[in-house]
DNA sequence: GTAAGTGCAAATGTTTTGCCAGGTC
DNA sequence: GACCTGGCAAAACATTTGCACTTAC
């Protein structure tokens, strides 16, 4: 809990590789690139630096099939993803206009469906949050009952 | 690759208790109230099961935080998902007013923002399918350049 | 000099799989 | 009886973590 880190030449490394990459790479898939100019980092670090980037903002996690991908385009955007190749493309533009007809071609794609996932405070967290409480994230996981 | 399936009571009780569960359980969740009307399965048939009704259409596999959940409601809906519990909730009803507000206030929940995703299949996918090939699904992924 | 950060390897957690026994048609 | 399935345990992955050494500040 300080907010202070360092500048080492592996994070600036992982961050401009990500933010090089047109594809959206997994943690794995940047520890590749990232080990062409710094051969001996090692995964672990990739992973610790993600996560710190993600937290300071740097960069987005996205996630697809079940593993993680990192985004190192922090601006407000969606995604297309091919079902085929595991492609993921960006998408800018207000996609409202694009989810009511849900037109069958979006810059060159066959759209078969989307997903869509709010994020937020639960009423329960809320009331959590605001009584008191100082417990703010860590809450115990509401699980099936 | 046959299409048929026998008609088995682990499958029965798995489907049950996922229409059931009012949260979005996991797989190792759903083992957990699976197992309390069949004491001997096994997680493993859990996941199978899971798997084959996901390509039967019976239910829907989600994906929140880094593990698969399921959804026994296939009927198109979004959801909403609490950052501080993990609590995931069902979100009917046409979400275009909503991103475009972006209210502030949905169910009880306060918003903190939003992920959309399209899939389908890109232009080289659809290439790669309609001349002959035959190849369709498993492409070699396009990776990092 | 010191604490944050790294590399390495072991640990963790989730999902998949091989194999054989058992149930279903 | 053939063949789909389930149970079990091991394997395969992605990700996290403990620890001693380095390094940015």
């Amino acid at each position: 809990m300080n907010g202070f880190q360092r500048n080492t030449r592996q994070r600036q490394v992982i961050l401009e590789e990500l933010q090089r990459a047109a594809s959206h790479p997994t943690a794995v898939g940047l520890f590749g690139l990232v080990r062409r100019r710094l051969p001996k980092i090692s995964l672990g670090t990739v992973y610790r630096n993600l996560e710190l980037l993600v937290r300071m903002g740097a960069v987005q996690k996205l996630e697809f099939d079940g593993e993680a991908r990192f985004d190192g385009n922090v601006e407000r955007h969606d995604h297309l993803r091919c079902v085929g190749c595991g492609r993921v493309d960006d998408l800018f533009g207000p996609p409202l206009d694009l989810l009511g007809g849900e037109s069958d071609d979006l810059c060159g794609y066959e759209i078969l469906g989307h997903r869509l996932e709010f994020f937020g405070l639960c009423p329960a967290c809320r009331r959590r949050r605001n009584s008191g409480g100082g417990n703010g994230a860590t809450a115990a996981p509401t699980e099936e009952s």
